[in-house]
DNA sequence: ATGAGAACTTTGAGTAATCAAAGTATATTG
DNA sequence: CAATATACTTTGATTACTCAAAGTTCTCAT
């Protein structure tokens, strides 16, 4: 039975695979992603290499194995169907579960989820719009698009939202920012690294690149 | 923020005391009802005892100082609506819950429980008749009566089943023992050791003491 | 009251995870 | 190419548990 921390960091590599297409991550974005010193890391990820969960080239960084992805996979399952009950059944604000999630998703068994599965009639998607593996492991592909590569007049559909921090959570959703919602690029200023949108008939306003970066959208 | 070790420690301590009605609990005790040795037992007492979680009597027992039993009632809470919702709601079997909770009571949070509790109805009791302790630790009493201690010819109502072990509810449950089932004590044999039972039309059969010890029952 | 056994405590050692700080390799840039 | 900065690794120590085995105290029966 592994850990919960090797369940942490399996997970927090396969996010950053996911999220940069590439499936060898540095070491780097490993300790920073779990919030622990470079240095633990290394000594964590030896440690999982030993025990086959990955592959680890010193001074590049590492790569899941097959055994380690299928780990990760059932994590990112866990942690995105807890989100959605955590909303749909519970009716959490959607600002909060992440937290909560991550740590129930180490205690709940294969079992029990299956039984949450069902009951929440095997949803697709969590609340964000982050697509819910199935229990073999396969994951719908994100989109590739953010709000910040859509260009001045375009009409798109928000996909999801990829940040976990409560507060931006809280202004997406005052703003009417969440997965299923059109939005209007009503202009895109690249030198002032400002883009502004409309949605529904509410009154326009703009958004920094950090911010229109962490919102995925479809044409 | 007390770790998982610490809730299970203090949950067990509180359990004991419930079930024998003395605050003060032996080491023995402790140490067997949480699977460790009792050098382990001693330390980590001595541990919690520094923390103010309850007082240490050297080679007497333990008792639960005002502090130390608020959070114990407060895991009793946890895992008794954890497994109210894994009955009634998401359909598990009731011989398969204990565990289950065992783990998810460690990782629930105060928000999320209390969602729990809307969503279940409140409910005062869990699926093997446990009173479930309110938000401030009050806990209803529990019948001190066991099916051991009732006469040939009475008829009981059953309060509630004090044994988590899979396979004793298995056979509980084809027998019809569970909460609110009324029985009939055909006969009481003291020196065989057996009470013999009938539970609604069904064929009469026997019980040990240890058994009948398990099922507590209201005239 | 004494000696055997039960119940408990102490001691020494191990595991999993962490950090701070010192050390090393690689990339960048003048 | 040398100097520096960045990214990573190593080392030594710490925390929160755990066990096995040796040591201590208490109880009770003869």
């Amino acid at each position: 039975m592994p850990t919960s921390t090797v369940e942490n960091y399996l997970k927090q590599i396969l996010i950053v695979s996911l999220e940069t297409n590439c499936p060898e991550v540095p070491m780097g974005k490993v300790a920073q992603g779990l919030s622990v010193t470079s240095g633990t890391a290394t000594t964590m990820i030896k440690n999982l290499a030993e025990n086959g969960w990955l592959h680890y080239y010193p001074r590049r960084g590492v790569r899941l194995t097959r055994k380690g992805k299928a780990l990760a996979m059932n994590m990112l399952r866990r942690h995105r169907l807890l989100e959605t009950f955590l909303v749909e059944t519970l009716g959490l604000d959607w600002s909060e579960i992440h937290q909560e999630a991550e740590e129930l998703e180490h205690a709940i068994s294969e079992k029990v989820l299956e039984k949450l599965d069902e009951f929440l009639g095997r949803p697709r998607q969590d609340p964000h719009g982050h697509p819910i593996p199935t229990r073999g492991g396969v994951i719908r592909r994100s989109s590739t698009q953010s709000l910040l590569s859509c260009q001045a007049g375009s009409k798109v559909t928000i996909e999801s939202i990829t940040d976990q921090e409560s507060d931006f959570l809280k202004f997406a959703r005052k703003k009417q920012l969440f997965p299923g919602q059109v939005v209007s690029v009503l202009s895109h200023e690249k030198l002032a690294d400002a883009i502004t949108l409309q949605v529904g008939g509410a009154a326009p306003f703009s958004l920094g690149s950090r911010s229109s970066e962490k919102i995925l959208v479809q044409a």
